[in-house]
DNA sequence: TCGGTAGTATTACCCCGGTAGTCGATCCCG
DNA sequence: CGGGATCGACTACCGGGGTAATACTACCGA
């Protein structure tokens, strides 16, 4: 459980590396997130120290290297922070947070057609 | 403006007290947050400060008081922080976030009646 | 005038995200 | 066998949110 948490930038994403890969050597965490970041190695390999020591992460050592695991899933990661911004910020109502995203963010127009279609798939699936 | 960061839980409960008092002092701040927080009000005073280094709230001298005022707008603290999370997890599209919403986030019918009004007042203004 | 009090300023901690250098072990190549 | 390369462990530091004790100052009432 991500206990109600908020991840940083580079927590999630080194999650994303982990969520698509499956799991991964902090080389190949380094590799895949150098070009946009130019990190050092030392640095991924702290934070998955950190992240571990959280409970994000979960580590298996294959010869000398350690092969990390994501311990949460993206779904769980996106509710957490999700419904810690709508708590913090709307006292839970989600109809609040979707107000402001319609009236105050402005949004561009195939944005607001995709919402649309989801909210009457919604709707048709609700009276199955 | 309001840096695109996201402000703490303190910081915005401040601010709430701010925005509906227009202005206050130290220790009304600290007055109207005590019941739920139970704070120093030496504590209270050195966030103030912090945020007004930060540019989120101003103080002027009445006597031997400070009278603080908010800075920033609800609605700009809203849109920043939302535009943030939308940024970090939804690669910006809003869309994607009204999508988690809708199917991952357990939501309560009233609510998403509420929603469903909402996408309608907006589709009958945009063809007016 | 003096002392308490109300109010701000200063200082200090803890935690955590982010960043990285250094150290020590180990492995592999020549 | 020896030495460079690889990899994790440890340590350190910055910034910022959060929390608060302590210090300083100015005022007010007895």
């Amino acid at each position: 459980m991500p206990n109600r948490k908020s991840l940083g930038d580079l927590q999630l994403a080194i999650l994303r590396i982990l969520w698509e890969e499956s799991e991964a050597t902090v080389a190949q965490v380094h590799r895949a997130l150098h070009p946009e970041r130019g990190l050092a190695l030392t640095t991924i390999a702290t934070m998955l120290s950190k992240m571990e020591k959280r409970d994000l992460v979960a580590h298996r050592r294959e010869g000398r290297l350690f092969v990390y695991r994501p311990l949460v899933t993206e779904t769980e990661v996106h509710r957490s922070m999700v419904g810690d911004l709508t708590e913090r910020l709307f006292e839970g109502r989600t109809s609040a947070l979707v107000n402001h995203l319609l009236t105050e963010q402005e949004i561009d127009p195939d944005e607001l057609d995709a919402i649309r279609r989801l909210l009457e798939a919604r709707t048709r699936e609700e009276r199955r």
